[in-house]
RNA sequence: CGGGGUGUAGCAUAAUGGUAGUGUACACGGUUUGGGACCGUGCGGCCCGGGUUCGAUUCCCGGCUCCCCGACCA
């Protein structure tokens, strides 16, 4: 991609009414745009993080054999009322509206009932179990309070994923893949090392759950961990009983901040009886499905990420979701064989299946190695008249600031 | 939802009861060219509704917006 094609523009200044840094540094480098509190807006790069951060989630959710579709925003009233979850004393962050030709609807804040009530047209038999699904999907939450920018917004990209199992054993099966499948995606991400799974009190309907918690001071929990036993536990459920459970003491655990990146929750059999999702056993009994639910925030990660990798600079993205891999930078273009040579450097590069955005601005050198800091890829690549001369390239390495002279040939062999 | 703040140009800010200045961005010209360089010219603005007043961006009332703290977070 050439920059002069990119229409997104950088900034010097944050915006005021931000405060987070997350926010912040995605606005002034052109990730995001805010429409409202708590609602933004995905631009061309921030997209392509976020179809990253998806497609890392897509490759594990296809281990663990559940198949991907797409739920609908709009949601039946009655479906909601027959779990008693329409009522907003029940459910606080509905957003509803009346249709024109009468009766109501819910903008889905969450999808396990219809897509548990869906089920019942594809699951009769205890043959067609057990199985899952998950999709992306644009969750809709009217939030008394939109905070810290992409971290707790009012229309956010989540993964939910549904399990239906025949057996309790297929359904804690599932339940313990995924969260092994969780922590992949999280160790893809680069913050395996900073995200516990924790201990946490069950939402609504289940007995117990989990949730992935990343260290990180803009987060708004705080969790109870020890590094060394690797325990975590949310704050809400410490208690004596369960420390000794876990085999730690209450000073051994450390208060620190973090940010929910994901959950599971096990509804147990609860749910699909109060849907109506039933299926036939091999004795011809009819018999209630086993139900989980796993949630990943797509955004919200992408907001961690900013948090957590970020510098004095800007934005430092992993490898694993950068927009771009390498930033060609190319100086004193108006000599043309400079100009020329970039070009060049720029086929070659993308021609190996490298991604590149090449800065081929007509702008000065200051104020593109400063956007390419706030920018926050990888690697970055110069080619200047100096470079030239030497016949080589200045290839920086964004995350530590690394820099290396590469001749042409040593380029391509480095990023092979 | 309780509390505290905020609102002036695309963005960041200043002053003011007599219609607003600066930086940046943008346009044009010139000098520059390895860390947001400089000079000149130009375009562009007072959240909404009421009230007080000869006159309101400014003062008062109401509303809305956005931010922060708390509560909430399936």
């Amino acid at each position: 991609m050439r920059q002069t094609k990119l229409f997104t523009k950088t900034q010097k200044e944050a915006p005021s009414d931000e405060e987070a840094l997350n926010a912040q540094l995605l606005i002034r480098a052109g990730y995001i745009h805010k429409e409202m509190a708590g609602v933004y807006q995905l631009l061309p790069l921030g997209l392509m993080v976020v179809q990253k951060i998806k497609q890392i989630v897509r490759e594990e959710m296809s281990d663990l054999g559940t198949n991907e579709m797409l739920a609908t925003s709009l949601q039946p009233k009655e479906l909601w009322q027959r779990t008693d979850r329409w009522d907003d004393e029940k459910v606080d962050v509905w957003f509803k509206s009346a249709l024109q030709a009468g009766g109501e609807v819910g903008f889905g804040w969450s999808h396990e009932e219809p897509l548990a009530n869906m089920m019942k047209n594809h699951i009769s038999s205890y043959k067609d179990l057990p199985l899952g699904i998950y999709q992306f999907q644009n969750k809709l939450r009217n939030e008394v309070r939109a905070k810290s920018g992409m971290m707790r917004g009012r229309e956010f990209i989540m993964k939910d994923a549904y399990s239906f199992a025949a057996t309790e054993e297929q359904h804690e099966d599932f339940y313990t893949r995924s969260q092994t499948a969780y922590m992949n995606v999280f160790k893809r991400l680069g913050i395996g090392d900073d995200t516990y799974m924790t201990y946490a009190a069950g939402g609504a309907f289940t007995e117990f759950s989990h949730e992935f918690q990343t260290v990180c001071e803009a987060g708004e929990d705080v969790t109870y961990i020890n590094k060394e036993k690797g325990v975590a536990i949310n704050e809400e459920v410490v208690d004596t009983a369960d420390l000794e459970a876990l085999g730690v003491t209450k000073d051994e655990l450390v208060a620190t901040k973090t940010a929910e990146v994901g959950n599971i929750f096990n509804f147990g059999r609860s749910k699909a009886e109060e849907v109506g999702l039933f299926f036939k056993d091999e004795n011809g009994e009819r018999t209630p499905v086993w139900m989980g639910s796993y949630g990943i925030g797509i955004t919200r990660l992408m907001g961690v990420l900013v948090e957590k990798m970020a510098d004095e600079k800007g934005i430092v993205w992993p490898e694993s979701v950068a927009p771009y891999k390498v930033h060609l930078v190319a100086l004193n273009t108006d000599d043309q064989e400079i100009s020329d040579w970039a070009d060049g450097v720029y086929s070659s590069l993308k021609d190996q299946g490298i991604t590149v955005l090449y800065d081929d601005r007509d702008a000065r050198p200051g104020e593109k190695f400063a956007d390419s800091d706030l920018l926050g890829l990888p690697y970055r690549v110069v080619v200047s008249k100096k470079g030239k001369e030497a016949g080589t390239f200045e290839v920086v390495t964004r995350a530590t600031g690394e820099v290396r002279n590469l001749t042409e040939e040593e380029l391509y062999a480095d990023f092979s």
